[in-house]
DNA sequence: AAGGTTTCCAACCGCATTCCT
DNA sequence: GAGGAATGCGGTTGGAAACCT
């Protein structure tokens, strides 16, 4: 069903102002508008939202077709599920960016995304929403709770790293996307605090830089074939489940 | 097979920030 | 420097697809 608006265009081209009210259409976008954008995009470039909805013979906001080309359109858009080391890095960026000690609460998806080539704020949002968020409520406590950060970052995080390491020794082909070696994000357990503190963000930017610097210059996501199921498997939250109902005395 | 429920994600919205005149 | 337009962000929503009964 096609859902048009009334809405305005406004846009000013060497100091004049341009207003028209025609209609606004919302909703999925069709292959037909996606390849206009996309020519149009390809001949002009990115910028002027507002003149590419105009001139492009869109009817579409500005804004929409920002976040289409931005979130869909663009040649970097990686497609499929969020792979185990995209969800380690997403968890201890998360830790450092996405809770309260931030010092930026704003900024953080998109932040978390600069560190995830060809992933977008909007889809790590939603990961985060539909899988993490999702996880925290069956083990019936708050995502943001202490307990739960820290059972993320301090159980789940080194499983997740032992996963990776196993399936890169497993893989015949060797195609592993971070890296050449594994074994140099694994967890330092010495560098665990006890519980939930501020040596937790310092700790969660050392394996973080620690992964960031590998993934300079060699692209860890930029073209490896590697792929593996990457859901919240069933060992993992079972352990997960554990480790908070173990520690739910200990845990501050 | 049909109807209901849940999941997932693309797209929208409102607000904040940045840019431009 | 001021004001308005453009852009970018996080939060939220709606609907298609998948799953369940």
């Amino acid at each position: 069903m096609e859902v048009y608006e009334r809405g305005f265009f406004s846009i000013s081209e060497s100091g004049h102002q341009i207003e028209e009210v025609m209609d606004v259409r919302k909703g999925q976008w069709t292959e037909e508008e996606d390849s206009m954008l996309k020519a149009y995009v390809t001949l002009h470039g990115e910028g002027r939202w507002n003149s590419v909805a105009r001139f492009s013979g869109l009817r579409r906001t500005g804004k929409s077709c920002r976040l289409r080309w931005l979130n869909y359109l663009r040649p970097a858009v990686r497609r499929g599920s969020i792979t185990l080391e995209e969800q380690l890095l997403i968890i201890q960026l998360h830790s450092i960016w996405g809770n309260s000690l931030s010092m930026e609460p704003c900024l953080r998806w998109s932040k978390i995304a600069e560190h995830l080539p060809g992933r977008t704020d909007n889809e790590i949002k939603n990961y985060w929403r539909t899988k993490v968020q999702k996880q925290a409520k069956k083990l019936e406590c708050d995502v943001n709770s202490p307990k739960f950060r820290d059972a993320l970052l301090y159980e789940y995080t080194p499983r997740l790293i032992e996963q990776i390491s196993r399936a890169k020794h497993e893989s015949p082909s060797g195609q592993f996307t971070y890296g050449n070696e594994t074994e140099s994000v694994q967890v330092d357990q010495s560098l665990l605090p006890e519980s939930s503190s501020e040596t937790q963000v310092t700790y969660c930017s050392t394996v973080a830089e620690s992964i960031d610097e590998q993934s300079n210059g060699n692209g860890w996501l930029g073209g490896g074939d590697y792929w593996m199921e990457s859901e919240w498997c069933e060992e993992n939250i079972w352990f997960l489940q554990q480790q908070l109902y173990d520690d739910e005395d200990d845990v501050i």
